[in-house]
Order: C-alpha cells, then sequence, then structure tokens
DNA sequence: GACCTGCTGCGGGTTG
C-alpha cells in the first residue's frame, strides 16, 4: 500500500477502520498525482472501480485543516440523485476529518442555503444550473463563496463533453476564475471515453498537456455475453416468446432490462409481471423512466438496493449514469443501442460483486437492429468508443451567457464585456464581429440596455423576462408535459401533442389507468385504474449516428465471419442478409445501390450527418431523395444515381447553396436559438448538421456499386 | 428513429 502513507493520519485511520484490504488499481495510480503534483486529472474507468475515493481521498486529506475554514472544494454533479448518493459516501470517508459537506440543488431547502452562504467551509455538491443561479441570485456573496476553492471535481465528465450543457459548466467555471485567489485544479471523473486530446483542452485550455489522464491499467472483468434473435413484424407488438425468455433469464437473477423507449419500457414491464404472475410471485419487475413520477423512481432505485429476492428493473437510458441501485447480475438490451459507449456503461452496470463476471443478454427483433446490435457489440469487443468532439458552435449559449454576466456585474461596459468574452474558455475563439453582431440584436430586440451617460449595458426589459424564469437556469430543450394524476396521487407525465382523449386507456408506471379527465389550462390528466391498456406515445427525436458503427455493419455483411454468441435464428437472418453481398462480392470499400422496379435504394452504411449533408446536396440538384431506416436513401429508379454522385464530387460546393435550401423549420433548433440573428442560426446550422467536406470524403472513399431486379 | 439532465423567489395555502 504505497499510496496509503500519501494520506492524512486521519484518513488513514477511515481506512483501517472500513478494513480495506488493497486500493483499486485506479486508485492506486490516482492518489500519488493528485497528492504529489499541482496537476489536473481525469480519473477515467468504468463503474464500480472506486474513482470517487480515488479523488477524495487525497482530496481530502490536503483540506482537511484549512477545509475547516473556508470552502475548497466544489464536487459538480450532472444529477441530483448522484448528488444525494454521492453526500453519503464522502461524508463516510471524511467522518474523522470534521470537513462540512454541503448539497446545493433544487430540492434543497433555503434554509439550508442561507447556512451555507453565511459560513461557506469544506465540500460543496452542487449542479451546473445551480451553479448559474449562484451567479445571478448571490452575486455578493461569490467572492466569499469562491475565494479559497482549491479543486474543483467533475463527476460523469463525460456527459458534459458533447452538449450544450457542457459549454454552459465551462463558461461557469471560467467565471469562478476571477473571484478564486488561485486556480483551482480541475478533477474529472469519467467512464471510458476517447479523444483526451480533447478532454485536456476543455478541462485546461491555456495548458491542455499538463492535464494527467490516469486509467486502470488492463484489468477488465471477463464479459459473458449472449445475442438472441425474435423475429418480429412492422409496428406490431413484441413476441410472447420473447418475453417469455427474458421471463425465464432473470427469474433467479436481479437484473437491468434496458428499452430504447419509454413505451416499450411499460410495454415489457406490464408482460414480464404477468408471467411472474403465473409463477405465483405478483409483481417483481418495475418500470424506471424520466416520465414516471420521481417519488415512483426512487422507491425502485431503494428496493432494487434493498432487495434480498431476484427483482428486475426495465429502464430507458434514465439507469445509464450511475445512480445507485446495488449491483445486479444481469443486462438485458432489448434491440441496439444507439451508440458503442451507451451498451459499454449499460454493460458495466452488470456483475454482481468483484469476482462475478459482467453478463449481457442482447435481443434483436427484426434484421437491421440485429445488424446493428452485432456492429455495436463488436465494437465493445474492440474497445472502440465514440470520440469526444464537443459542441461544434455555441452562439446559443452566448446569449444565454452575456444575459447572466450582465445579471452578475450589474452593469458592466462594453469594452469590459468583450474582454471577459475573449478570456472565457468557451467563447474566446468565437470571431470578434460575430459576437458584436449578437449584442447589437440583443440590444435591437430591448434583451439589452446601455446606461445613459456611463454607457454600461444592463439586462433589457426583455432580457428580464428571460433571465427571470426559472426555465432560464437549464440551457437544454424539454418537451411541455401534462402532469397524470390519479385520485391525488401523482403517476408521471405525458407529453403534449400527442393525441390523447378522456376515456382512453393507457399504461404508465406500470400499471393501467383510464383518462378520466384532460385540463388543459392546469396540464393535468386525471386518472382512475383500469384493466386492458396500451402504453402511451412519447415525443422523441432520432439522434446521431457515428460512422463507424454503420461501417461496422458493412464488414460484418461482407465477411463470413461466424459469431458463437449468436442463437440458431440470428445466425439465419444474418446469412440471409449476408447472401446478395456473398453472390456478388461486395467487398467493405463498396457501397451497394439496389435498383427496384420503380425506385432505388441507396445502402450509405454512413453516419447520419454524412448521410443529411448528402441528402440535402441531392435536394439542391433536383433529385428527390428520401431518407429511411439505417439511414438508406431512397429515390425514384429514373435517375443515374452513379452519375449523380459523380457529379456532387466533382462540384465546387458553396455552403450557402444547402443553406438556402432548407426551409426554416429545418434549421439547427435549441433553447435558445430563437434569440438569435438568422445569420448566426445559419452559422449553427452549418457547424452542427453538415459537413460538406468528410461527404465528399466519403464519396470518394467508397466504389459504389448498381444491383439489378 | 430515442433517451436523459435542471430550476428562483415570492406569495399564498396547508400541515405537524
Amino acid at each position: 500500500m504505497s499510496s496509503f502513507s500519501l494520506l492524512s493520519p486521519n484518513i488513514q485511520k477511515k481506512i483501517w477502520e472500513m478494513r480495506w484490504e488493497r486500493f483499486t488499481p485506479i486508485q492506486d495510480n490516482a492518489i500519488p498525482i493528485i497528492s504529489n503534483t499541482t496537476k489536473d486529472v481525469v480519473i477515467s474507468s468504468g463503474t464500480a472501480s472506486g474513482k470517487t475515493e480515488a479523488a477524495f481521498l487525497p482530496i481530502l486529506s490536503a483540506i482537511e485543516e484549512s477545509g475547516q475554514k473556508a470552502l475548497k472544494v466544489i464536487y459538480i454533479s450532472p444529477l441530483k440523485a448522484l448528488i444525494n448518493n454521492q453526500f453519503e459516501r464522502i461524508e463516510k470517508l471524511s467522518s474523522y476529518c470534521h470537513l462540512a459537506i454541503h448539497k446545493w440543488h433544487g430540492d434543497v431547502g433555503q434554509n439550508k442555503k442561507k447556512k451555507f452562504i453565511e459560513n461557506p467551509t469544506g465540500i460543496l455538491q452542487i449542479t451546473p444550473e445551480s451553479i448559474e443561479s449562484l451567479f445571478i441570485n448571490r452575486t455578493t456573496y461569490l467572492s466569499k463563496i469562491f475565494g479559497e476553492v482549491e479543486f474543483i471535481v467533475i463527476d460523469e465528465i463525460h456527459a458534459f463533453l458533447d452538449n450544450e450543457r457542457g459549454v454552459q459548466l465551462r463558461s461557469l467555471l471560467s467565471r469562478m476564475q476571477p473571484y478564486c485567489h488561485k486556480r483551482p485544479r480541475i478533477i474529472g471523473l469519467s467512464a471510458t471515453i476517447d479523444n483526451f486530446d480533447f478532454v485536456k483542452q476543455w478541462i485546461c485550455p491555456d495548458d491542455p498537456e499538463q492535464v494527467e489522464i490516469i486509467q486502470a491499467n488492463g484489468y477488465e472483468k471477463e464479459t459473458r455475453y449472449y445475442l438472441m434473435h425474435f423475429d418480429t413484424e412492422k409496428n406490431a407488438q413484441l413476441p410472447l416468446e420473447l418475453y417469455e425468455d427474458m421471463r425465464d433469464l432473470t427469474k433467479e437473477n436481479s437484473s437491468i432490462i434496458f428499452c430504447n423507449s419509454r413505451s416499450l419500457v411499460e410495454e415489457a414491464t406490464v408482460m414480464l409481471n404477468r408471467l411472474a404472475e403465473k409463477d405465483g410471485l405478483g409483481e417483481t419487475y418495475y418500470p424506471h423512466h424520466s416520465s414516471i413520477d420521481k417519488k415512483e423512481r426512487e422507491y425502485v432505485e431503494k428496493m432494487m438496493q434493498e432487495t434480498t429476492v431476484p427483482k428486475g428493473v426495465v429502464a430507458t437510458s434514465s439507469l445509464e449514469l450511475g445512480i445507485d441501485i446495488g449491483n445486479v447480475d444481469l443486462v438485458v438490451q432489448l434491440d441496439s443501442t444507439y451508440s458503442v459507449s451507451s451498451l459499454k456503461q449499460r454493460l458495466g452496470r452488470s456483475g454482481r460483486s468483484t469476482g462475478s463476471p459482467h453478463m449481457l443478454q442482447l435481443y434483436s427483433t427484426t434484421a437491421p437492429s440485429l445488424l446493428s446490435s452485432l456492429a455495436v457489440m463488436e465494437l465493445v469487443l474492440e474497445g472502440w468508443v465514440e470520440p469526444a468532439k464537443g459542441y461544434a458552435l455555441p452562439y446559443d449559449i452566448l446569449f444565454h451567457q452575456v444575459l447572466s454576466l450582465l445579471q452578475e456585474y450589474n452593469g458592466i461596459k462594453r469594452e469590459e464585456l468583450l474582454e471577459l468574452l475573449g478570456e472565457n474558455a468557451v467563447f474566446r475563439k468565437l470571431p470578434k464581429e460575430k459576437m458584436e453582431l449578437l449584442l447589437a440584436h440583443m440590444h435591437e430586440a430591448d434583451m439589452i440596455e446601455r446606461i445613459q451617460g456611463s454607457g454600461e449595458y444592463i439586462v433589457g426589459i426583455e432580457g428580464e423576462r428571460v433571465l427571470r424564469s426559472k426555465e432560464f437556469y437549464a440551457v437544454f430543450m424539454t418537451p411541455e408535459e401534462y402532469e397524470v394524476v390519479s385520485s391525488n396521487r401523482k403517476i408521471g407525465t405525458l407529453h403534449k401533442g400527442i393525441d390523447i382523449s378522456e376515456g382512453d386507456h393507457i399504461i404508465l408506471a406500470g400499471r393501467l389507468w383510464r383518462i378520466l379527465q384532460i385540463d388543459n389550462k392546469r396540464n393535468k390528466v386525471y386518472v382512475e385504474k383500469t384493466v386492458g391498456a396500451k402504453p402511451p406515445r412519447f415525443l422523441g427525436e432520432g439522434g446521431e449516428i457515428h460512422p463507424r458503427i454503420r461501417e461496422k455493419m458493412m464488414e460484418i455483411l461482407c465477411s463470413d465471419e461466424e459469431f458463437p454468441y449468436l442463437d440458431g435464428k440470428a445466425q439465419e437472418i444474418l446469412e440471409d442478409m449476408r447472401t446478395i453481398y456473398r453472390i456478388k462480392h461486395i467487398q467493405p470499400k463498396q457501397r451497394i445501390i439496389k435498383k427496384q422496379r420503380e425506385d432505388q435504394v441507396f445502402y450509405t452504411f454512413t453516419g447520419t450527418i454524412i448521410v443529411g449533408t448528402l441528402w440535402r446536396m441531392l435536394q439542391v440538384l433536383g433529385v428527390k431523395a428520401k431518407i429511411g431506416n439505417l439511414d438508406t436513401l431512397t429515390l425514384p429508379s429514373e435517375y443515374n444515381l452513379l452519375q449523380v454522385l459523380k457529379t456532387i464530387q466533382e462540384k465546387d460546393w458553396d455552403v450557402q447553396e444547402l443553406l438556402a435550401a432548407t426551409p426554416a423549420e429545418q434549421m439547427f433548433f435549441s433553447k435558445f436559438s430563437p434569440y438569435l440573428p438568422q445569420e448566426l442560426i445559419a452559422d449553427m446550422h452549418i457547424a452542427h448538421q453538415l459537413d460538406i467536406e468528410e461527404t465528399i470524403r466519403y464519396l470518394k472513399r467508397y466504389e459504389f456499386v448498381v444491383l439489378g431486379e
């Protein structure tokens, strides 16, 4: 235990008390670097590898004394639930150190917040949105809170790398800096990710090379996995045999059953409980997704932690991040995930104790889903994950942060504002003239005003309206919802915009309900218990699929490789899909266009952004195409597609042409984009949705083969 | 062709 001697006596005492025999590999690697250097650190490894302790043991040792007088550590989490989980964990570790630990998020009462503000010491656990609220509502306390901070720990940092929420958080970290006596060290905790260069840049843009990456060396748990296929007709309910198989598998094991939609979670829960009832066991499966009431979800989480008999939780990605539901034996994935990192994270949730293997059961219900499941699983086995790439162009968050900054400074000179933005890690690279354009636009719309005389900017009348809303703090979009209520008990929510009527029967939170009344004014739906119902629909958007997954699918189609983890039916379906590729000797460097009687289908096998760009290019050339399942392009057979693709390749594309062909309702859209001038929305659309260079490279890289009827 | 995340201050009412 070489790391042991680096820790303070009180922490050592705690470790003796907990009877730890050894540190995990990640802890052994992290403790010396956090203790003996002043570097920023990323600790990257799977769930349950002891990352929290790897960071907090040395941090608590370092701040044990000074932390009793001032706030020394800010722990930032993407989830309130994670803060609540980690609160107990960190409190336990620090029980001999006399350090205060404070929770601050939307569910924490005003009294506790007031108490902390008056005497900020020790450790603060907080969400990005609540940090935003400090800058807006507690401006006079910022020096007192941030002045002595030495460590900023960011949990699940991978959840912040590619989205607007991460831009907001990174901006807030930059905004903290002027209040801190010295730059706090940033410690990121992450699931396994790729592209560490990007992460280093994110953490410390001024000196990325000083950031140290710590990974567990080599040791990986044994993984057992199996894929079964149950062919299902389009839009039909999943076959009973599938549910029976799933029931058998989860009868004697605790499990998480991941589904790709909330509706399916509801359907599967009811079906599995019916089967369990036949065994005389009653309710042993519980649904978990974001449209189920929070209290109900917390009950399920707690019950999973404490149960001694095998139970199953049927979930969406709501259980993908580190919410503690205890250990489960088995993870089931119903149809392919949309990303490799998602499957990897889900897989990591199985394995009851350190000795027992990860267990994963994949099911597929359609041929394309089988192929995708296989590709994603093979990429997990190869150790590949989607690389972090960031949020392309953050003008929407710039708008948001300008309002928040004006509130924070309560009047600021134009030059000072531009200087602050120029120092901000996420806005510094934006062109000056675009920033000026945004300020002029905000001024014109009364979002901001200039005080006569001093010329300082302040929040304008319209800006107040945006800033003073509780919707302001979070930068991501949320759908409008009804609250579903039964005799004064909250059950969950339904999306507005989905067709529902009084008298409809729905499944929600694993139970069957009849809709009594829809109150559009109060956004409430009143229900009563019933029998016989279908799950409701929810709104959703298609996401982005990385090209590598599609390429892998094509490689699988073109090879003879056998996958021993497939059942007979899956092998049969795969062989079926492979036939035409074998007969025509198709290679992975080729892509095929199947001519049919009335149309032709182009099997692109590349990522969504490239297909989207290609589709827009076809439109500019007057070629009408439809994007279908698996990102295929279907177009009338009269076109000579080979000729068209050649034209696209040789044309000198101007992105403005593609933009001009894009109707307003298909332009980039986010929570704050409606407040931007057209020019900046267009810039964002280009940066986020179009990739001419990659699309041309794709066309050059592959050979396209036309197959007849 | 989907999923997930977050939130102030204040006024008015209710509950222990």
